[in-house]
DNA sequence: GGTATGCGTTGACGCAGATCAATGCGTCCC
DNA sequence: GGGACGCATTGATCTGCGTCAACGCATACC
């Protein structure tokens, strides 16, 4: 779950090309896996349109969302044979895949590259230390809140800053995110919008009191 | 938290010599801060000897612990400029430390030993996504047995492997790194050793049922 | 129209774990 | 010795969030 974007602004218009001729574009319904934990990785993904769910499961069904994939973001990276992590499709996506061999022969020839991808999986592994201090220690609103600060955020990192913040995922989807459950992340919405710190609108969230928000994320 | 172990593998014996010349050896007091959360990064560090304890705090003093790091793991890579979370020792620690911008210079100019760190990454961040499982999804009884038996893991790799599990930080270390409190961290102790889960030993566990762990581990 | 299905909201109640408070038990230092 | 301090344990009580259950409200299909 890196951005492609920012990886290959280090490349050549020559090596984008190749890039470009290694790729072969998917499409994948609403719902569609796009690979299962524990499987062997033949492939690694750019999403080009849409969102995707990445999450874990424990073998009695219990299940972590570890992020959300938007497009721009790389997957498949983070793994030496076996995905360590499931992905699916939330409504419509589009996704570049490339073979693992090509992905690799190419990071191999390009060292500039690398260090691009490097510096992508170092700031993923910042963004997952935040999320344990938010999953061990923050309340049920605060995790909310939080969330709702950096879905806005990466929205408008992707050139569509708005208070108005797409939340195409299900409430489960949330709940397993914050490690909470369906009727908490429920009711504090409720709450939230009865403080008209947020305004629910259809498939989204209205932030209206982002003042209030960044002091509970603190 | 990297094992510099696996990452000088890839190197030279002319490399290694660069390396080790680059290095100062360093040591640190019981509860001394090797670096702090927010300041900028000058320095790189490889832990010699002890354990290191990795945090974040929140402005209101709650903290999350991200991370405890052993001899081996490398700490300081997963910056750009300033460090993400702060490491102090627990207990008497001596580490090797190298300027950040030789550090830099050396990954620059080989390749293969910046690979080995993306591996070493990319590592990493799977074990983040683990921990937010137990963060998010998991009872305090799984997250108390699912963190022995990690331990025991990393120390067995170091190559002391043994049923008795050295557990150097305090309760409060353990508490704030599984999303807990002190209290039920004891009270979990003292459960499983009466049920002959496992034995609490000064200044560790040992490990009596390592099958039935392994199940509530799932 | 009817009813089935999926998602979200709301309410009543229960419980795992937090909070508050006391006690034990080392080690250190005077 | 004795008391001060840091850490761990244990008990009593509280509470935030989970669980269970009902209901609302779409869209879909017969």
């Amino acid at each position: 779950m890196v951005r492609l974007v920012s990886v290959c602004a280090s490349l050549s218009d020559e090596e984008l090309a190749l890039l470009e001729s290694l790729a072969h574009h998917t499409h994948f319904a609403s719902g569609a896996t796009l690979f299962t934990q524990g499987r062997e990785a033949h492939s690694v993904y750019n999403i080009t349109e849409g969102v995707v769910r990445l999450y874990k499961l424990l073998s009695d069904g219990r299940r972590q969302v570890v992020g959300f994939a938007l497009p721009g973001d790389f997957l498949g990276l983070a793994m030496r044979d076996a995905f360590g992590f499931s992905a699916d499709a939330i409504g419509e996506v589009t996704a570049c895949s490339f073979s693992r061999s090509a992905y690799t022969a190419l990071v191999d020839a390009k060292p500039h590259l690398l260090k691009r991808l490097h510096e992508a999986a170092t700031h993923e592994l910042t963004l997952a230390h935040e999320q344990m201090m938010l999953l061990g220690r923050r309340s049920a609103e605060e995790k909310l809140v939080c969330f709702l600060l950096g879905m806005q955020q990466r929205w408008a990192r992707l050139g569509k800053p708005s208070v108005t913040v797409p939340l195409p995922m299900t409430r489960q989807d949330i709940a397993d995110f914050l490690g909470l459950t369906i009727e908490t992340v429920s009711r504090t919405f409720t709450r939230l919008a009865k403080d008209k710190t947020i305004l629910i609108v259809p498939g989204g969230v209205r932030l209206m009191n982002p003042e209030r928000m960044n002091q509970l994320a603190a």
